[in-house]
Formats: C-alpha cells, sequence, structure tokens
DNA sequence: TCTGGGGTCCTAGGACCC
DNA sequence: TCTGGGGTCCTAGGACCC
C-alpha cells in the first residue's frame, strides 16, 4: 500500500491491436479490427480497434458487423486473450522494476504509487522502459489521485504525458459534461441532466441531499465527490482476489429448443466449475443469465445449502435456477456465475 | 450501432428475527 | 391483537468499467 505524493496511471495504446500487430508484422499500418471469432459476419464486437481502423469510425463495442461496413479494407483478427495475458505480464513486469507500488488495474493498465519530485520525468523514463523492453507504446496520466491520473492519461493519449491535479481541475475539466467522469456513465449523464446538471462544475455545486434522493445516500454524494476530482489515493500491490467466476456464450442463431439449451448450460456450468477448482475456493453462490430475443436480460440466483466446488452440485443447482425461468421466447445468451463466499 | 465476455459495486424490497 | 424500529440475509436489477 502507498500513499505517496503521486498516482501515476499508465495504460498501453491500442493494446489488444498492438500484440497482433506485433506478431503479425505486415498488419502495420493497416486498419486492424480484433474482436469476436475474427469473422465480421458473425455476432460479435470490436474489442480493439487500431488507430487507422478508428480513423473510419471504429470504436470498442461496435458490432464487427457495422465495423466491417465502415471500414471495408479492414482486417479482422480474433481474440487471443492467452496472448494478451502473457504480454501484460511482461509489462507489469517492467513496472514492477522501477521503485514503486504497482496496482494492476487491467490487462493495459496499472496505477503506480509514487514517491518523487519530478513524476513526469519518472513518467518518460516508465514511457521509454516499456517500450525498450515490450515495443509497446503507452501513455501515462500523473494525479493527485486515482482519479485524476486515471483522467489524466486520456489527455496524455497515444503515447503521451499529462498531468492532472487540483490546480488545474477546474481549468480542464468544469465545463465538460458529467459523463467525462470515471464512474458516470450515459445512464447517469442523463438523469443528471433532468435535474438540470450538464457539466462537471455544476455537479461540483450541487446539493448533496438533491444527489442523495436521485441515486442514493452512497451513490448521490460520491458522484459530487468525484466532480470535485477527489478520489482515492490508496495504490496496492495485493494481488486480485475474484469474487466471482462466469462464462456466457451469445448463440450465432437464438435457441427456442429446451434440450438445446440445457446442453448448453450442463456445459457452461462445467467450464464454471473447472474455473472454481483452479480458484481453489468453494463457490456459495450459483446464477443463471438468459437473454431473450431481441436484447432482454433476467437473472436467477440461488444461495448454496453451503459453500461448494462439487461440479454435481453446481450443475443441480444451475439447471434447478434455469427451471425457475419462463422460456417462452428464442433464447440469444445464456450464461453461468458462480460467485465465492465472503471470508 | 441489432448490440461480446468478464467483472465490480450499489440499490431496493421482502423475509425474518429480536 | 393491529402494531415500532433496527439489523441482516436473500434476491433481482441496474450502472459502469475494461
Amino acid at each position: 500500500m502507498s500513499t505517496a505524493d503521486w498516482v501515476l496511471h499508465v495504460d498501453l495504446d491500442q493494446f489488444i491491436a498492438a500484440v497482433e500487430i506485433a506478431r503479425h508484422p505486415e498488419l502495420r499500418g493497416r486498419p486492424v479490427v480484433v474482436g469476436g471469432t475474427g469473422d465480421p459476419t458473425q455476432r460479435g464486437v470490436v474489442a480493439t480497434a487500431s488507430y487507422e481502423a478508428r480513423e473510419c469510425g471504429v470504436h470498442s463495442g461496435m458490432p464487427l458487423r457495422t465495423a466491417a461496413r465502415r471500414c471495408p479494407d479492414a482486417v479482422f483478427v480474433a481474440s487471443d486473450a492467452s496472448a494478451y495475458e502473457e504480454v501484460s505480464e511482461r509489462v507489469m513486469a517492467v513496472l514492477r522494476e522501477f521503485p514503486v507500488v504497482v496496482e494492476v488495474a487491467g490487462w493495459d493498465e496499472a496505477f503506480l504509487g509514487v514517491g518523487t519530485d519530478d513524476p513526469e520525468a519518472l513518467a518518460r523514463e516508465v514511457r521509454r522502459a516499456v517500450a525498450d523492453r515490450t515495443g509497446l507504446s503507452c501513455a501515462v496520466g500523473i494525479g493527485d489521485n486515482k482519479h485524476t491520473a486515471k483522467l489524466a492519461t486520456g489527455f496524455a493519449k497515444p503515447g503521451g504525458v499529462y498531468r492532472l491535479t487540483r490546480h488545474n481541475w477546474v481549468d480542464v475539466m468544469g465545463e465538460r459534461p458529467p459523463d467525462a467522469l470515471w464512474g458516470v456513465g450515459a445512464r447517469t449523464r442523463d438523469r443528471l441532466a433532468e435535474h438540470g446538471i450538464t457539466t462537471v462544475g455544476e455537479l461540483a455545486a450541487a446539493d448533496p441531499g438533491e444527489l442523495a434522493a436521485e441515486f442514493g445516500p452512497t451513490l448521490g454524494p460520491y458522484f459530487r465527490v468525484l466532480a470535485h476530482g477527489m478520489g482515492d489515493r490508496e495504490v496496492t500491490a495485493t494481488p486480485y482476489v475474484p469474487k466471482s467466476r462466469s462464462r456466457e456464450t451469445t448463440f450465432q442463431h437464438n435457441v427456442h429448443d429446451p434440450g438445446e439449451l440445457r446442453a448448453h448450460l450442463a456445459r457452461l456450468v462445467e467450464r464454471v466449475a473447472d474455473d472454481v477448482a483452479a480458484e481453489g475456493r468453494p463457490a456459495a453462490r450459483v446464477a443463471v443469465k438468459v437473454r431473450f430475443a431481441p436484447f432482454v436480460t433476467r437473472t436467477r440466483s440461488v444461495t448454496l445449502p453451503s459453500p461448494t466446488m462439487d461440479v454435481e452440485v453446481l450443475s443441480r443447482a444451475a439447471e434447478e435456477v434455469f427451471g425457475r425461468f419462463t422460456v417462452d421466447r428464442p433464447v440469444r445468451l445464456l450464461g453461468v456465475r458462480a460467485e465465492f463466499g465472503r471470508e
């Protein structure tokens, strides 16, 4: 743990696309779209688009079909999680060689808790070390907490360094919409707008009571804290301990046949049971997710009589929970999640 | 824009207990 | 014998993030 002078946020540029370009050099300079099975005629979305592909309006989360229409020259590549994990580990190892606390925040990003008089110099060293040792480019945000560091990275991209602190917060963020904050999305932005709040500055000045009434006693005041550029300063190297493991599948074609659905359910629960066993900790709850056509998602769950890693017990629980659904429409997605107990 | 997969955290209502 | 208030667990759903 560290409550040092500065928080740095390191974020790799177009990470997944960069890994694919590194191992397929002929892709360099071309629009590259990574996601799904790599077949843009199938259901799936863009995981990462290279900067060349972004120029045609392709971005993360966009359906592959749409990406193919916008960028007919793009090269489509299947997503390969284990390759990205491996490269990610190498990058994190480079970061850990610095005299900093490293908190991994995803495949392609990490917070660094640092004590230094010259955070810009350190940020440039980090960028150089990552580039030299992995061939990857990254942006580094410098902040006085994790929130400002994370937002600073957005201004540093691609491949730069940017500092955002209480000293330039109002100038940089005051006039931006509330969803520019990390943790405020489109839904909350729209609900805020109904209260006449359309900028970060207005949110910072909003009545905490009114926010609590709209968003609840924890979330409401928290949004106002974010709008002041405040946030968590604690950077911790404690290894990540998952609270749940899940597997889900979107079918290429909607499924209505109950037998077929049960067969898919059985396969999913086996994969989840494998993940639970690999984790070596018993699951306390089992949840089943069903997404009906066109796109209505429902979840049912059960607390097990006692936590278990037994695939038979997990399977029976998933079947029981699935049996509580009324499957009267075609099913687009089926998912199973196991939650670990509190220890 | 016909909308993946894997996660986390918060809210809210009802059950149940004291 | 018509009724309080607090605490905690269970469940479903929503929002957000990478």
